[in-house]
DNA sequence: AGCTGATCTGTTATAATGTTACGCTCGCAC
DNA sequence: GTGCGAGCGTAACATTATAACAGATCAGCT
C-alpha cells in the first residue's frame, strides 16, 4: 500500500491515454486530462466534488456536470473506476489492460489498492448464465483499515 | 430467479425476527416490521425513499430518518443488505446464517438474487491481510439483465 | 477558407440520496 | 414514581447526481 514513483506512473498513464487519443477517435481534452491526472496524483478515491474543488482552486470551470463528465469518459475508456461503496473515483493504474478489478479500500482515508478481480468470478457468471441473467459487470469491494489508519498497537 | 412461495417465506423471516427480538435485547417495532415485511414482500431492491413512499401511502409517518434508522437497524441485524451499486436495499432470505453474500441484480427491474460470497473471498482476505490491511466487509455485485427483462430473441 | 455535423463545454436548475440535531415518548430498572 | 436509554417525530440541511439547453470547438468536406 505504500510509496512508489508516483511520478513515473501518473506520467506512463497519462501519455498512454495521450497515444490512444491519437490513434482513436476519443479526445483528450484539458478537464479530461486534468481530472485524470489529479486522480492520478492522489491515489486514492476523490469524490465528484472534491474533484470540483481542485478544479476550481485552480481556475478552471467547475459545476457538477463538468467533473461527472469527464468521470463517466474516463471510465468508458477504463481510466478511472467507480467505488460504489464511497461514491468516489480512483484512477486505474494500468488501463492498458482490459481487467475485472477488485479494490481494497480504507474506509478512514479512501486509499486504494486495485487488485485482479477473484476468478471465482467466472463461477458466479456461470452459476448466473445458469438461471439465464446476463451478467455485464462485477463489482468487488473489500473495507478495512489501511495500515496507516489502523489502530496503532 | 422465479417464482416460490412468497407468502412462506415472508412469514418464515418475519417470525424469526420476532423470536429474536423476544430472546434478546433489541426491539422488534412496527417500523422495522413493516419495512422488513415491504422489503421482503417485493423481493427485489427497494430505495429507502421508495419505501419512505410505500409507508406514507400505508399512514405512516415517513420522513427520511424514519427508513434509514429502520434500515440500519435490520442491516445491523442481518435482516437487509444494501446493495451499493444500486443505492438501494433488500430483504435477507436467510437471515440465521452469518454469511458473506453476493449479489446479482438486474440492473432494469431490480430483482435480486442472494448467493454466497466467492470463497475466493478468504484468498482477497489473506493478500489484503499481507499488505498489513485489516479487512472488516467484503461485498461483490454483479450486474447484468434477468431473464424477464433481457432483449426478446 | 467556409460549411456542416458531431462532440464537448458552460450554465442553471433540480432531482435523488443521505445526515444532523433536537425534543418527545415509551418501556423498563431502580 | 423517578430516571435513563432506546426509539420515534420533525425540520433543516448536506451530499451526490442529472436534466436541459445554449454556445464553443473540432474534424472532415468541398
Amino acid at each position: 500500500m505504500r510509496e512508489h514513483d508516483h511520478n513515473a506512473c501518473v506520467e506512463r498513464v497519462i501519455s498512454y491515454a495521450e497515444e490512444r487519443s491519437k490513434e482513436s477517435s476519443f479526445r483528450f481534452t484539458p478537464v479530461r486530462r486534468r481530472v485524470l491526472e489529479i486522480l492520478l496524483e492522489e491515489h486514492r478515491a476523490l469524490g465528484a466534488y472534491d474533484l470540483l474543488k481542485r478544479l476550481e482552486a485552480e481556475g478552471m470551470k467547475a459545476q457538477p456536470p463538468i467533473a461527472y463528465r469527464a468521470l463517466e469518459f474516463l471510465e468508458k475508456h477504463g481510466f478511472v473506476h467507480k467505488l460504489e461503496r464511497l461514491n468516489a473515483f480512483v484512477a486505474c493504474m494500468h488501463p492498458e489492460d482490459d481487467h475485472e478489478a477488485a479494490f481494497v479500500v480504507c474506509r478512514e482515508c479512501h486509499a486504494v489498492a486495485e487488485t485482479q478481480g477473484p476468478s471465482e468470478i467466472s463461477k458466479l457468471q456461470d452459476s448466473a448464465a445458469e438461471i439465464g441473467f446476463s451478467v455485464e459487470n462485477v463489482f468487488v469491494e473489500v473495507q478495512g483499515l489501511c495500515p496507516d489508519c489502523a489502530p496503532k498497537t
